[in-house]
DNA sequence: GTTTTGGTTATCATAAATGATAAAATAAGT
DNA sequence: ACTTATTTTATCATTTATGATAACCAAAAC
């Protein structure tokens, strides 16, 4: 397990973690964000080294900051 | 301009902020994060949409937190 | 037990980030 | 002016994130 994969595994905790919060499925948050629910599937099971691009999208659906979704990184 | 395009640019200033607050040049920031000078330099310059790992190799070469780099995105 | 609902996994094509290298431009210092 | 350091820009190959679609799994509802 070298370090850009125990990044992707937190991001997508950390995604998972805020989407539950709000309890907005998968396939909600992707349909905001434009994004797959494929691709967020396996972003939150740590499969992706994802862009900024596609955290932003994320963070501002979830109703959070990107500092907020990246806390702790 | 569309929003991907003025994150980009964000990113890149902020990049380019904080690099030259601790006055590192670009090829050893590059360098240190095992990444190409000349990528780099696009990054900073917003000509790239930079993923998690990059900007996390950033942040930790540049001595901030993922959340300081991307403050206000 | 069979519909939903939410999530996962798989595959392939496409777009784009990055690696690698080189050349040109700019700035700073002597 | 000349040198040196730094940055920018360009190009091409490679890697990979994503788009798009489909099939499958699990759990809860009914």
């Amino acid at each position: 397990m070298n370090d850009k994969e125990k990044l992707q595994l937190a991001i997508g905790k950390r995604v998972k973690l805020l989407r539950e919060e709000i309890n907005m499925p998968q396939q909600d948050l992707a349909a905001k964000c434009n994004i797959e629910k494929s691709n967020l599937s396996r972003l939150e099971a740590g499969g992706t080294n994802p862009t900024l691009y596609t955290l932003k999208k994320i963070a501002d659906n979830l109703g959070v900051s990107l500092e907020e979704l990246v806390i702790k990184l």
